[in-house]
DNA sequence: GAATGTTTGCACAAACTGTGCACAAACCGT
DNA sequence: ACGGTTTGTGCACAGTTTGTGCAAACATTC
């Protein structure tokens, strides 16, 4: 299932949106403001962000070129009909496409879709700035490159592909090994460790996110409290 | 998506083009001052450049021309609207077109757009004055031709032409020797040290472009640090 | 067919990664 | 709080992968 972020300073508007876009399969977390809405994106992966520029505090264009720093996750604005060049200055900032209000369901649905549509199924995988791109064979995190050993390179991968999902020790080396791995012991561990001190090293909050199950293994938790 | 180089001295300036350019799907990199734009046109690939002519220090005239002494980037120009003589000048320096100023934004697009149909799609890849001319079966570093032989330059060109990419050598092998190859062994790399110490008495930095990713492959990088 | 140039891959050295022990720290149930 | 169990960490050695010199095999040219 998609996860939609929608970011506007009215409750209203968020629950309008939400009650158009659950029906649908898509999973809405709601960000009243800029602030909230960057510390979501911050800490978890979303495959859309609905953002309404008429915002007080920080401006939906702040915020805007605030993720584009450091994510690419598509972003689409909503804006009121009359603004032509709010749209404009929008998608200069990093917008991929904008919705003008008032907006029907049908418009907002299609839009969504043909976006989702167009984002390439490339074997990355990005979550609040950290980027996995295995044609690249390249970790980084809000741009900056994090060097990893083939091993590490494929157990992240392993777990951010799937997050939430424990992963025994067993299973891990089944993967990332293969059938015929004699590997065992604590060799899991060194490399966990590793990773870790590796992925700590760029910024990236890694021990909120890769966490160690007790007793059973380890798992990579994209939403962190 | 293409990459354009803007040069100009003035911050705002290169702000306004950026604005008008990146919502039409072009990458811009900004250049404040010719020195800045020499050092990103040796090192990284660009689609076109955007050179003001009125700057400080170096000129664009001189920037155009040193530009062109190891590469044939497209160039265009941004001039006064009353200086004739300056596009004259210019074009004769190896200029491609030229824009004067005040200009809309159509005519940007125009005039870009246009310059990248000419450009014919040959087989012709370049960066920081580095260029792979497969036409001509020929490998050149500002000019100096470098000589490799056949079976070189096509694993030159299949990284080139993929930057960023990492291969294995099981598909270099398949890439370039064809699906019915029985090669093997350190074949691939001894080819790898071949071109790189060619290239390498070119005077090209391409112990910095041409990585190899340990227990994996090799791959080329146009953006280095 | 001799000369010249290209391709291939061995053998060794150098660089880098994988592995797991030993001990410390953290965790869990009672 | 306590003992048993599980995980984290420092570290060293074994193992793997890559770089390099060299030469034989192969192909092309004249």
């Amino acid at each position: 299932m998609q996860k939609i972020l929608l970011v506007d300073d009215e409750r209203r508007m968020l629950d309008l949106l939400s009650l158009y876009l659950t029906p649908h399969q898509y999973a809405c977390t709601k960000a009243q403001g800029a602030q909230e809405a960057l510390r979501y994106v911050e800490t978890q992966a979303f495959d859309i962000v609905l953002l309404d520029i008429m915002m007080p505090e920080m401006s939906g264009f702040e915020l805007c070129a605030k993720i584009r720093s450091f994510s690419d996750v598509p972003i689409i604005m909503l804006t009121a009909r009359e603004q032509q060049e709010d749209i404009v200055k929008g998608l200069k900032l990093g917008a991929d496409d904008y919705i003008t209000k008032p907006f029907n369901e049908e418009e907002l649905l299609a839009r969504i879709e043909a976006l989702l549509r167009r984002q390439a199924p490339k074997n990355i995988i990005e979550v609040g700035g950290l980027k996995w791109n295995e044609e690249r064979f390249e970790l980084s995190f809000r741009g900056t490159p994090i060097k990893l050993t083939p091993k590490e390179f494929f157990m992240v991968g392993q777990l951010l592909k799937n997050p939430g999902k424990v992963f025994s020790r067993d299973q891990l080396i089944l993967l990332i090994w293969g059938y015929d791995s004699e590997t065992e012991g604590r060799t899991i561990d060194s490399h966990v460790r590793n990773v870790r001190e590796k992925i700590r090293q760029s910024g990236f909050p890694v021990d909120k996110h890769l966490l160690t199950v007790w007793g059973v293994g380890y798992k990579w938790l994209n939403d962190i409290e």
